[in-house]
DNA sequence: CTTTAGCACTCGGTTCATGCGAGTGCTAAC
DNA sequence: GTTAGCACTCGCATGAACCGAGTGCTAAAG
């Protein structure tokens, strides 16, 4: 059978209705809301054609058809046309990140917010990898009891902070001559490029400590990884609003799904070489997600992709508005924490 | 009418029962589930002046009876027994308590995990206000373009940064005069009586940098608050368990109502002098939380109360069970702080 | 061959009567 | 003061009747 361009387009409706409602669309609202200019009867036959063709479903007998996962796999792919945020939403957005943040913890926090109230559906937001920041600061502060805190401090601010064992042959003097030494030595440096760095290029005048910098220098890259990873998730109660969700039972399954963090990570960081990746109920890997889809995108500095944010709605989410919005505030971020680095630099 | 023994008996049998089940309780089901001697229409009989007084309430008709705010209330003042937790469950949690942490943060957000997952509440825990912290560290790391870091970091390895401004009149070589000069003058002082103290005690050297050291202090103690005021919540969606929120939409507008952190702040931070707070239904100044209760705890640091924390729930809830609770994390949490605070100080 | 009007049919949801059961309140006897 | 007994009250579950949205099919019109 074939997929015409009528059928594209009594598809669209059909999708472009559910998206609204929630409730299973019939021939006749079909034929009149649009000016398709065609009977009911015939969207009718046009309507099991589709469902024969795997596009849509029927709940039960007497219903109308719902779109399935397919319908929405075409119609992200290739039916939906790019929605246009209005010149007030983008003012909102480009506003919000024209003020000041005390860092880029904050900007992630922010941002996860604000998508999930524009878009009123589940947010994520990856942190930025650390990977490629300078080295801007680093210090050693001894705590006593052979415990240190090594302080870290990048380009654009961000701070993190790793408590260490040190030896007990070392003082407080050792700690601190140590300390000004690595900062002799690392400032300027890509974390990375430190996290990997092999201990012979350190390791000529301080050749003694070699096992307190190998831990110190694990404990640093796993620092990387562990900030990294770290998901902020925002509007998780913006579930509850969706008619799928009346039924409180599958509402806590849900959110119980999406509080393993884990897994939310696995879907931002996965996919590493598109922009934008959308996942549409059953290919989600997780069976207590198999009504609902997810959007993700990739944020940049400069020219590197650092860190990801994304979106959990329903299947029949607004996946043209959702993606502007992504767009949008993928663009804002990426240019805030571009400037951040950069000024950094020059 | 006189509250006797025999009513507080009865009323106690409801109140469990009803803590149990969340359903309206009959006269037979306490006169079978007793041993009070008593049969269904003398309880009747008694149910019905608890009613009058105040204590019962009856959802229609022909139903049980439901406890009122009122008999929690009398509950809780007097009738409650305390209840022991099982040897496992104190061990349970003293193991939690034993383990490294990262950090203060760290131990906030794993009291709060605690707390919710061993009541099945929601928990709330406010982090310990620093101003008995002692500042063991303090650098300004220049970070160009008229903004610096200031990295302070207190007993016990907690670390917090605050972005500030430098004059332009400043350059690196004299903010790391500065760094210095502070790091000898204000180490060891605790956190408190640096926010406040009189620039008269600094300026002497520091006379040309008033400005900026107002400033710098300002943002010091501000910082406290705002980090002290940071409620760590955890468990929320343990709410949608509880048949009273079974609808949607209820559990809904509590939610959001959970969601205002200023709120819960205000809840943890109040009423100063008491060890325990229980706020019972309709006690509470916020409407959408009526038909909960909320209980919260201090815990402390050598004798000094610096934070505390709390218990969101349905006004059924088991208050003996989660006050042992309360009890025995403060006191892990308490000697877990106290620790790591005095460790510092010996 | 496509479109459409018409119609029988399906099936979920609503409404309404019915019955059941848990529970009460009252009264009279113990 | 306590209790047995009984009429009464409601919420809730069950099932019948009905409604309406929607379908599928057929036959006629284009």
């Amino acid at each position: 059978m074939e997929l015409d361009a009528r059928k594209l387009r009594i598809l669209q409706a059909i999708i472009d209705d559910y998206i609204l409602t929630a409730s299973p669309v019939g021939s006749r609202t079909i034929a009149k809301s649009t000016d398709i200019g065609l009977s009911s009867a015939t969207i009718r036959n046009e309507m099991s054609d589709l469902e024969e063709m795997g596009f849509l479903e029927q709940p039960h007998a007497s219903a109308g058809r719902v779109p399935s996962d397919k319908a929405y796999r075409l119609y992200v792919d290739s039916i939906m046309r790019r929605a246009m945020l209005s010149p007030a939403e983008m003012a909102s957005i480009r506003e919000h990140y024209s003020k000041r943040f005390s860092d880029v913890d904050d900007i992630v926090k922010q941002t996860a917010f604000m998508l999930s109230s524009i878009t009123k559906y589940t947010s994520m937001v990856l942190a930025p990898r650390l990977h490629a920041a300078r080295l801007r600061y680093i210090h050693i502060v001894p705590l006593g009891d052979n415990r240190a805190l090594l302080v870290i401090v990048t380009d654009a601010g961000l701070t993190r902070d790793f408590l260490i064992r040190t030896p007990k042959s070392m003082d407080d003097y050792d700690i601190d001559r140590l300390s000004s030494l690595l900062k002799r030595r690392l400032s300027g440096r890509r974390l990375d490029e430190i996290a990997s760095m092999g201990l012979s290029e350190l390791s000529g005048e301080l050749a003694e400590q070699r096992a307190f910098l190998d831990a110190m220098l694990a404990s640093l890259s796993g620092g990387m990884d562990e900030a990294a990873s770290r998901v902020e998730l925002s509007g998780t109660k913006n579930i509850l609003s969706y008619p799928e969700y009346n039924d409180v039972e599958r509402a806590r399954t849900l959110l119980a799904a999406i509080e393993k963090k884990d897994m939310l990570y696995r879907m931002l960081a996965g996919r590493g070489d598109v922009e934008f990746t959308i996942t549409i109920g059953q290919e989600n890997e997780n069976a207590e997600m198999k009504d609902c889809s997810v959007v993700t995108a990739k944020y940049r500095v400069g020219n590197e992709p650092l860190g990801s944010f994304g979106v959990i709605g329903p299947t029949r989410m607004n996946y043209a508005r959702v993606i502007a919005v992504m767009n949008q505030i993928g663009m804002s971020l990426s240019e805030l924490l571009t400037n951040m680095f950069e000024e950094e630099r020059k």
